[in-house]
DNA sequence: CTCTATAATCTGTTCAGACAACTAGTTTAA
DNA sequence: TTAAACTAGTTGTCTGAACAGATTATAGAG
């Protein structure tokens, strides 16, 4: 049983959403079940219809829970959510495959923006940006090769040894704070030397994701380009309101 | 000026929302702009300040807007906001792109769901469903091979004629509610028969995309596996929270 | 027993107001 | 001059209430 402590600095609203969350997670509350009415929580709480009202709505946003007004409000299946609150790390989400993730820095330098570069970013061209390839493992596997491009203003102080760890967990300890990012698809063949860092065969097919991460005000943090081993990735995306 | 419609069915914070929407879509509001405050809305249009934060909150989930506690509300970047509200049909894409989409029958018939099939419908094996193959075309160029498997009692009248068009459509013409859809992507190398079908050569490199589309309540309704021809076709997602 | 009207229950929308937390600019004190 | 305190403005959270609209169960009429 939940127990609501109105003086947290936690929201209310928060501390039911995550108690709902874990029910589902853990498998307490199991597709497709019936959720209390929002009356009963609200008096079973002690707060207002409005609070949980906030909690169940940001659940439906991130696919956890569905509603049908006169009918009540119901637990959604499982994978939707999965995808849908988009986990992005690669270490994470190799992790979250139950593999062991490593990243080997390839080269890092700062170079003055190219045109692409410079245009992928919103920077002026010429503008210096910190340059880093890595090759991306899961289980010693070769999976990806990336490379990524980010305005060297934007983290002055960035060392490479800090660039083999996360460079988000790094840009977020530097007060810098990440929104949202969008990434491009698409399959290619791959290259030589492409071909060789990754273990496959020259001219093997390979998905080359394009990201672009953004920061809360609207700037761009980073661009990166990656190619991922064809044969051993698959990328999954959810999408609402077909 | 917004005039608003107290008696209209549509919610008052989905007339404010459309015609937020529609400022930011006509350029009138350009990304980074400052929008009124809230209690400025408020009296503005003589609502609640509860029922403009309704109005704002979907747009920043869509990705039209930012805000930050303290400051303000602001328009966001545009190129979020496309790909974050997902279209989804084919043929809305294509013309999205700016070209004309067609589509040619390859075949269609009703066979047993296999074993992957039936595992990747939820339903029991040997279940009839329809099986229908699908070029795609843009401006007559061959840009994707699809075969989609739709269970046959979901839609018990669907004629040949039928699957020529919209099956979407169709689907929600009959009572059925799409609700939203995961789609896999993968990269891989095309075999002959469907090099020669896109009309590229054997082992050029294509994007494999599975999607499963799912019903209102749950159910599922549709599992397609698409290949694109990797030179002419990328695929954009754009994610929240990292 | 069946069908229809009614009631109860649910989510959806809206209101007016209150206080908290954060930001940015201004004023005051050292 | 500089730093701290204050203030006005903004979004964030929360309350309690009311009515609308959809769905389901129930009671009553045929």
């Amino acid at each position: 049983m939940l127990e609501i402590d109105k003086q947290s600095p936690l929201p209310i609203y928060y501390q039911i959403e995550a108690y709902l969350k874990q029910q589902i997670d853990d498998g307490l509350l199991k597709p497709g079940d019936t959720l209390p009415s929002e009356r009963e929580f609200s008096e079973q709480f002690h707060v207002s219809r409005m609070t949980i009202r906030q909690a169940i709505m940001n659940l439906v946003n991130a696919g956890y829970l569905s509603r049908q007004k006169g009918r009540g409000t119901f637990v959604a299946s499982q994978k939707i959510a999965m995808t849908l609150s988009g986990l992005t790390s690669f270490s994470e989400e190799i992790k979250h495959r139950g593999m062991r993730p490593l990243s080997r820095l390839l080269s890092y330098e700062v170079i003055p923006a190219t045109d692409r570069i410079a245009q992928q970013l919103s920077i002026p061209n010429q503008t210096p940006v910190y340059e880093m390839k890595r090759l991306r493992l899961a289980d010693d596997h070769p999976l990806a090769l990336e490379t990524a491009y980010i305005p060297v203003h934007l983290l002055p102080d960035l060392t490479q040894d800090d660039a083999t760890g996360s460079i988000y967990a790094y840009a977020e300890q530097h007060g810098l704070r990440l929104k949202n990012a969008t990434q491009t698809l698409e399959a290619r063949s791959a290259g030589p030397e492409e071909a060789k860092l990754l273990t496959i065969s020259p001219n093997a097919p390979v998905l080359l994701i394009d990201q672009r991460t953004y920061l809360e005000d609207g700037g761009m943090f980073e661009y990166s380009r990656s190619l991922f081993r064809g044969d051993s990735y698959s990328f999954t995306v959810a999408m609402d309101r077909i």
